[in-house]
DNA sequence: GTGAAAGCGCTAACAT
DNA sequence: ATGTTAGCGCTTTCAC
């Protein structure tokens, strides 16, 4: 234990401490410690143990001023349990980390104050904001000013720079026209809706259902396993099961296969289940979840290049060229 | 389309240009962006209108360098893949916001160069660092020099200035114990092992079931449920099929059942099946998970709070209040 | 090989 | 209510 310094107060260790005690200029310390020419390698090597003795560590802030920012964005994401965010999270994360970005990630818990904290803490930090509208992101353009928001999965969101968004009814069209070739009759659609009406991919099902003439029955349930389980098991009770039944994503599919197999029915014998967005525990159960599956990597890289786009006023803000749509390919596995 | 500004330089708008457009001073427009008190409402009106038009975004680097730093962590994860990194994440991510902590997210790639670019970009922008030490981040306290990394389930490395560990013995008491009540007599452990030797994991189990008197079988696999369904799979074809499979983790756990499903074995009838770390997927599948669970809550919260001791020098690193180890509790569910 | 001076963009403290 | 001065910690000239 001995003296962290000779001034007992908290303050930082700076440049000019290290300089000052080693007898030399500030210079000479930039050129130790960030390895530059012009100097004299002992002198180098003994300004370089001083700093570490001092524990001395150069301020971000102060450097990023002088030298000119490294672009850092803020990813905002509603929930890290359902891997479909991970999955998006990750790829985002690979192809920002490759352009020299950082991602600096914050999770909106439920409740808006929260929320809406969060936001307002990550805003003035970050030179970018990417997140999903479920995260309430889409009311806080405003506190980002002029630094563009892209939206994921949230069409038509005026406030927001950019958007990634999914085609939907080509995911309905893949669906439904499997369904029907498997002679698949009472098809059912399990949203997980918000206050009122359907969801976007709901809608989706719905018109491109109407557009071939096939009946679709819309359930709704709270999006999680457990809620799909639920609505599912009580529906099994009214033995109007559906001999298929497409679920708003995967996560639901799981626990709506959970519900068909404890009531004794047979996936996908009696009940087709397709579940959406392709993560990778669908293939890891039993039986293996058909789905309608995303390519993480696309999205991934689609977005950064659309936040680079942005940032660099290639695309101004609400352009067309600002809106992606990305396709889901159907992925045919056991459960269907 | 009109010019962006009398110059056409790419340089970003400061405080200046908005004081001077404004015909104010800089101080005026401080006040006005910051909702300060002290300046006419109206003028506060003209400015902020005036500061949005040009595009004026104060620079987080000077604000950061005058009022005094925020803090900022860095969190690298060798996969978000598996469901286990996500959770730790979400916890960290929620107790690091409660705090204003921002957290900024690596995903370190496998190879070691992708590695070390990851970190030493991220290093200069944070004031600590956490991580596992499967990301390599155990080579690189040099780049970090004074300021902290904490170290998760990697025990007594001498690099880290903090490590959260977990007491794996303890684990395997509980494990063990339960199998034994069970009448389980060829118990094998499925190890997802480091180049030589076994895991710190698998380790633990050998050493309690030594303690124990119990002979374990050590199997190894690659650490994905593909690997262990692969690493089962021919397991399966020796006959020599244990009655109780520990894996090193729950993704494994779910590699091993579908092998054994597969070779029209029944789980936990004739081969109990344990997983170790607790992610939501175990509850979901069929036969459901039994596994030794960690609080993931609580592995967020000791960690950051270890973080917040480290940086106030309430703890030296390295020292012995450094080291934190919690344990697992066993969730006995179906498949044991 | 080293140091002195200037300035990055912002805000706290002190005028006016 | 507004402006002036000074300085945060670092790096980029440019001089020696």
């Amino acid at each position: 234990m001995m003296a962290p310094s000779p001034d007992s107060k908290n303050r930082r260790v700076t440049i000019k401490d290290v300089a000052r005690e080693g007898g030399v200029s500030t210079q000479t310390v930039t050129r130790a410690i960030n390895d530059m020419p012009g100097i004299n390698i002992h002198t180098k090597d003994r300004i370089r143990k001083l700093a570490e003795e001092l524990g001395y560590t150069p301020s971000r802030f102060a450097k990023g001023l002088v030298q000119g920012a490294g672009t850092c964005v803020g990813m905002v994401v509603p929930e890290l349990t359902n891997s479909y965010f991970p999955a998006v999270v990750s790829s985002v994360v690979h192809h920002a980390t490759r352009r020299g970005w950082q991602i600096t990630l914050n999770e909106s818990a439920s409740d808006p104050d929260t929320m809406m904290l969060a936001i307002e803490q990550i805003a003035p930090q970050v030179d970018a904001v990417i997140g999903w509208s479920g995260s309430g992101l889409a009311t806080c353009q405003r506190v980002l000013g002029r630094r563009p928001l892209v939206l994921l999965d949230h069409p038509e969101y005026p406030g927001a720079a950019g958007e990634v968004s999914f085609d939907y009814v080509h995911a309905a069209q893949l669906t439904l026209s499997h369904l029907i070739s498997q002679g698949r009759t009472r098809i059912s659609y399990l949203d997980s809706a918000p206050p009122l009406g359907l969801s976007v991919r709901a809608q989706a099902f719905a018109r491109q259902a109407g557009e071939i003439g096939v009946p679709v029955t819309f359930l709704n349930a709270e999006g999680s396993a457990e809620g799909a389980r639920t609505a599912v098991s009580s529906l099994m009770e009214t033995n109007l099961l559906p001999d298929a039944l497409i679920t708003f994503n995967d996560v639901m599919a799981i626990g709506a296969m959970k519900a068909i197999a404890a009531a004794g029915k047979s996936v996908p014998r009696e009940c087709s289940v397709i579940g959406m967005d392709g993560i990778a525990i669908g293939e890891l159960l039993t039986p293996e979840l058909s789905t309608l599956s995303l390519d993480f990597n696309e999205v991934g890289a689609t977005t950064v290049q659309l936040v680079e786009d942005l940032l660099d006023g290639k695309i101004s803000p609400g352009a067309m060229e600002a809106k992606r749509t990305l396709r889901h390919r159907m992925v045919y596995r056991q459960s269907s």
